[in-house]
DNA sequence: CTGTTAGCGCGTTCAT
DNA sequence: ATGAACGCGCTAACAG
């Protein structure tokens, strides 16, 4: 049996309360009891019941925080930037894994409720615009998912249409004019941004926009090969000479895609990744790709979550907004000459 | 506020008890108060508080999870294998990151037993023999460690030994004799045998083992860059022609070190990572290295954890060894003829 | 300075 | 089939 604030009580031959009291460090209990407490507390090896705290503090001391997957190589930099600042403020973190489906990320929210954690940093599955009913009241901060016009709640995300339309220029100044972008499923928020990136650089340079150059799939490696594989089977004529994917998994399944033709990047393909993961600069060749503040993201969320905590009026809710930067390496340069 | 138990009671002006009953099911309520209290429920969108029935039922449905670092590349799968099943089995996981230090892996440790977490799931910063005092009768088990002699929990590692034995023989079939081994810090489990591994293999062909080939470094890209370097200062004389490191990141950082100096891999160096990393095929040129189960190792884990909590019993622990793989790429290859 | 009492929200006796 | 009373471990209000 775990050895509880009553039992030293009775060692002692005092109160429960005198006890909590001399091991909260109240200035009320004379030193001498205090110091009989500490020192039987600790030769007991006592630790309190953060749970029976929790009952009656309503305080947690906990943290749920939701991610689409963490093996998807995005997201354990974002985890780690909020881990670590919790971890610096007394705070515990529970992950959950959504994996992408609504579904689950309001199960695991429900949960999260019924635990009691303090706050809640969630990276929406979807569009995010479902979320507002149930955190109604839950401190929260939402991460990656640029917010409507309407927000209720903190905000820290990155400029994805800023992203893609850096991609997309990249692409047009080295001479590109069929421009694919294998972009994330409907209805997820940065997807959207990243769409209207690429068809707003697209119009300002007057290339028209072609509706087989506008592809969804999902972020794994084999989603992307997949999709690049349906891109060659266009012909040769269609064939975009640029293309921007989703995240730089997807992109390195379009180089299988590609080199199982004996095509070569970016002679006949030039490939833009998003993400900027640590490998990117290590592929063959060298990944283009648009770098994203992953650590910073996960940070700053958490920070804006523990200033809630810490407030005790409700005050006003902020956006922070992230900027993304192209990163030029070697997989993307000038269309081959017909 | 929250609605709670007594709310619907006083609303359906019936006992807090019946209500309760009526929530579990109990076979004793009448099927008409139980529609009553259920409906009323759904419609007040009562939700169980979770941290009062852990203080009645001690389980909190919870589990500790502990690894040193969840932005090391090895870490997202394994926690994505435990987390599954801990998620198809409704139980949380809090992550807690020791960053390789002990000191606060510990302080982890103790504030996991005073959320009075059902369960512990724990990589050792360390080699995790000074775990046994504190763990004590916590339910736990130890993930990448190999078990001492006198074990009391559980353990799910790979054979590490076997896969450095595995990498150091390839490299000498290849018709290496200069072999250096990047290990990780000492008193690291995992790190110590791989270091046997190595040895092993070297007696086995009767090659002299050179102290200058066996050094240790950190985790990340950049340590193994600088020990790279540390090798090449050795002059070309003394060159090891094979090198096996920690990890692909290392690995990777070694790729750098060599290419600024414009060598070749692997005319001049063959490169052995461990891990295999996803991305390990893309490198340039793709990297030899050891496979392990991650994604099992976390989820076998998780089993043993759930199965010691169904058991009622304190049954005997057990210890489960998975096997790595090599897998050949073309960082490996014969050395340049002198 | 210290002890007594009460209550956080729930489940579980023990009554009826 | 239902209600009253109690306790999980801790802290805070009240009393002395």
């Amino acid at each position: 049996m775990r050895v509880k604030i009553t039992d030293i009580a009775k060692l002692l031959d005092i109160s429960p309360s005198t006890v909590s009291r001399a091991l909260a460090g109240s200035p009320k209990i004379s030193d001498k009891t205090k110091k009989k407490v500490i020192d039987l507390a600790k030769q007991l090896n006592y630790l309190p019941d953060l749970v029976a705290q929790s009952l009656k503090s309503n305080k947690t001391k906990t943290i749920g925080f939701i991610i689409p997957d963490i093996s998807n190589p995005v997201c354990p930099e974002i985890t780690k930037g909020a881990e670590d600042l919790a971890s610096e403020n007394n705070l515990n973190v529970i992950l959950c894994n959504s994996d992408y489906k609504t579904v689950k990320e309001i199960e695991n929210l429900k949960t999260l409720i019924q635990k009691r954690v303090d706050g809640i940093l969630i990276i929406p599955a979807g569009n995010g615009n479902y979320l507002n009913k149930i955190l109604d009241d839950i401190k929260c901060v939402l991460l990656d998912k640029k917010p409507g016009s309407k927000f209720e709640k903190n905000h820290v995300y990155t400029d994805h249409e800023a992203g893609a339309y850096l991609a997309t220029k990249h692409l047009i100044e080295l001479g590109h004019n069929k421009i694919a972008i294998v972009n994330g499923p409907k209805n997820h928020s940065p997807c959207e941004q990243m769409e209207k990136g690429y068809i707003k650089a697209l119009k300002q340079f007057g290339i028209p926009l072609t509706s087989e150059y506008i592809r969804k799939c999902n972020f794994k490696k084999e989603h992307g090969c997949k999709e690049m594989k349906a891109l060659l089977s266009l012909g040769k004529e269609k064939w975009p000479t640029g293309i921007i994917f989703i995240s730089d998994m997807t992109a390195i399944g379009a180089y299988d895609a590609i080199y199982e033709k004996d095509y070569k990047i970016p002679r006949d393909f030039s490939i833009i990744g998003y993400d900027n993961i640590l490998e990117a600069k290590y592929f063959n060749p060298p990944l283009t790709t648009v770098n994203q503040a992953r650590y910073e993201l996960g940070q700053i969320g958490m920070r804006l979550l523990i200033d809630e905590l810490k407030d005790k009026k409700n005050s006003e809710k902020k956006i922070i907004k992230l900027e993304p930067r192209l990163v030029v390496r070697e997989s993307s340069g000038p269309p081959a000459k017909p």
